[in-house]
Parts: C-alpha cells; sequence; structure tokens
DNA sequence: GACGACATCCTAGCAACGCTAGACGTTCTG
DNA sequence: CAGAACGTCTAGCGTTGCTAGGATGTCGTC
C-alpha cells in the first residue's frame, strides 16, 4: 500500500470523525431536527453522497453520535465513583448521571429516544454500552446477586426521572428530591 | 340554528373521532411511522386538507390519541387500585402500568414518546392526564406529605423500566423481578 | 510519459413527507 | 332567484432521506 493511499485513508478517517462531531454540534445547539443530510454536508464542506459512503443512513450517523456519548457517561459516571468514598458512591453516581442527561440534553437524546441502530443486550453489544451500565453494578456489593437487577431498576428510574421531568411530565424542580429519595430507598437494598 | 346545521356538526364530530381512532389502529398495527397524513387521509376517505380542518397538524392528532390513551390509562389504574386490599394497592397499579404500556405500546408511545402539544404540570393540564398521576398518589396515606414526590419518582420508574426494556436496552424477561422489587423498597416509605 | 482501470466526488433527481392555496360544487340567505 | 358562505378536492410548494450516473482526478502498468 503507497504512502498516498495511506494518507487518503487517514483524511477519509478524519472526515468520519468530523461528520460525527458536527452532528453532535448542530444537535446541541439547534436540536436534532434541525440536523438534516443537508445542512450536514453543508456544515462538513462536501456534498450528501459523501455522508452516505461513511454511514449506511442517517440513523447510522446518530448511532455514532450516540455511541461517543454512551463512552463519556460510562467516564463519567466511573470518575464521579471513584472519587466518592463506597457508602457514598451509590448516591455519587446517580447524581453523576443526571448532571449528565441534563448538561448534554441532544447527547441523551441520541443515546436513549431516538432510534438508532445500536444492539444492546447482545453479544455484539459495544463495551461501551456495558461500561455504563456496570457503573451502577458496581456500586452494590460483589456477593450481592440481585446486584444486576439492583441496577437496571435505579437506571430506570433516573432514566425515567430524566425524561419526564425534561418533557415537563414532572415538574423539573425537585429534582434533587427525587434523588434522594431514591436513593435512601434503594440503598437499603445495599 | 337549523336542524341541518345540527346533523352537520353531529357528523363533523364523527369524522374527529374517527380520524382519531384511524390514526391510532394504524400505528398500533404498522407503528407510528406508517402514520402519515397520506395514509390517514386515505383510511377515513376524505382527502389531506379536511385533516386540518379538524386538526393543527399532525402533532394535534397524535395528542388526541394520547389525551384518549391518558383517560383509558387512568381507569386501568383506577380499576385495579379499587379491586385491590388497600396493602396491596401499590403493587396493583404499578402491575396495571406495565400491564397497559406492553399492551398498548403505541398508545404508550403517543403519550409519552412522541413530541405533542400537550402541557403538564400546568393549570391548562386536561383533567385525564392529572387523574392517571392521583391514582399513584392515591397508593400513599393522605398524611404521608411527601406522597406527591413518591409518586412521582415511582411513575419514573416505571415509565423507565417500560422504554429501557422496550428499545431492549434492558432484558426484556425479569419485569416481575424489578416490579418486586421496587415495590418492595418504595412500600416501605409509605 | 501514455493509457486503461479505478477511486472519488458532485450534480441532478426521485419518491415521500407535512402542509396549503385556489378552484369547484353545494347549501344557505335575503 | 341571485349571491354570499361553506365544505371539499385537486394540485402543488418546499423539504426530507437517499441514490443513480457522469465528470474529474489518481493509480499501477507498459
Amino acid at each position: 500500500m503507497s504512502a498516498i493511499s495511506e494518507r487518503r485513508e487517514r483524511e477519509r478517517a478524519h472526515r468520519h470523525q468530523l461528520i460525527i462531531t458536527a452532528a453532535r454540534e448542530l444537535a446541541e445547539t439547534e436540536g436534532w431536527e434541525a440536523v438534516t443530510t443537508r445542512r450536514l454536508a453543508d456544515r462538513v464542506e462536501y456534498s450528501q453522497p459523501v455522508l452516505y459512503s461513511h454511514f449506511n443512513g442517517k440513523e447510522a450517523i446518530v448511532s455514532a453520535v450516540a455511541l461517543d456519548g454512551f463512552g463519556e457517561l460510562a467516564a463519567h459516571l466511573r470518575r464521579a465513583r471513584q472519587a466518592a468514598a463506597p457508602e457514598e458512591a451509590l448516591r455519587a453516581v446517580c447524581l453523576a448521571y443526571l448532571e449528565f442527561a441534563t448538561e448534554r440534553p441532544a447527547l441523551y437524546q441520541a443515546m436513549f429516544i431516538l432510534p438508532t441502530d445500536l444492539t444492546f443486550a447482545s453479544t455484539e453489544t459495544p463495551p461501551a454500552l456495558r461500561a455504563g451500565f456496570d457503573e451502577f453494578v458496581s456500586c452494590f456489593p460483589p456477593d450481592n446477586e440481585r446486584r444486576e437487577l439492583f441496577a437496571e431498576v435505579l437506571w430506570s428510574a433516573l432514566h425515567g426521572i430524566t425524561v419526564l421531568s425534561e418533557s415537563g411530565r414532572i415538574p423539573p424542580d425537585r429534582q434533587e428530591d427525587r434523588l434522594d429519595f431514591l436513593v435512601t430507598r434503594i440503598a437499603g437494598a445495599r
């Protein structure tokens, strides 16, 4: 393989990431409904068809953004857990989760609300998806046989709180009270 | 007002409901992405513009379906709560909620996931929206000052469990175990 | 260095979408 | 009976995601 085609491959990989970050920025500033293939192509200064040489379709682009998001979420939760004392880990991780969701609403939408190509709970599940969930699991002692179940319910509750308050179905204030209640109730199971 | 215009008003109201039920049926059999204004107009055997003489747009049609859904959900939860002994009410209502969500996925989507015109937690909130939430509140004793907060968190958890399992982000089995865990943990706060 | 083979990228266009203007026939009113 | 008012449809606008096919430039080979 020549040096030129190596360079082209590098440029291609770079452009691949450029599309992803452009989609994310556009979504974060103007919302996902503003992310059209035309506007996206404009942003990266290429024509529409090049998007399709990198991704199978718009859904695949959203999925790529979501995948990045899962990686960041996992790192964010991990930092929070490790910075806290063990008995405070549960609370810290939950707080970090709500922070992440409210500070990056567009990213969170790509991860949990918009339709994507990502497959969960399967052998092909990307590691980043698993990693975030594992942070919740790690808040419970290893000898607890039901820790996975606890983590699932905890995660569900946090997700529910996030989207119901985001969409105005429950009052947006009092988030801290909800967190308090949730953590103290669930922590008893630790 | 003449008898003729009365008849026309009746027919108009009938057609209004016809559009709503047609949208709902189409969504339940083929999913919401199949509900286009053209197909909907075909179904009710009118042209597209008549849809817009009844509703402000597609979102308003989805909202109307969702509103019906909230009424049915409230009734469903109420029946479950009243049929159960007081100490079992919490569990019965939660179970009824999950039942509703899994048996009418398209309806649930309209109520909680698709963008709608509905306003929540405001003075203009339709009674049906309030009624469902109140069923959760009623599971806690009236002298509990934090029962609204408990209901919010409980509802959030159930919603989270619903959408995360629906989208495959948590395994679809074990729903009953999650319900058990959630109820026993929350019920302690009663 | 010339040439066919190949890759890359863009112009142009398709079908489907939500939505609306304007024409047309029908019905009500003076 | 004339004309206003209403209800409905045809036709079309602008936008969407996506793709076919041609132009342009680069590659390995002689």
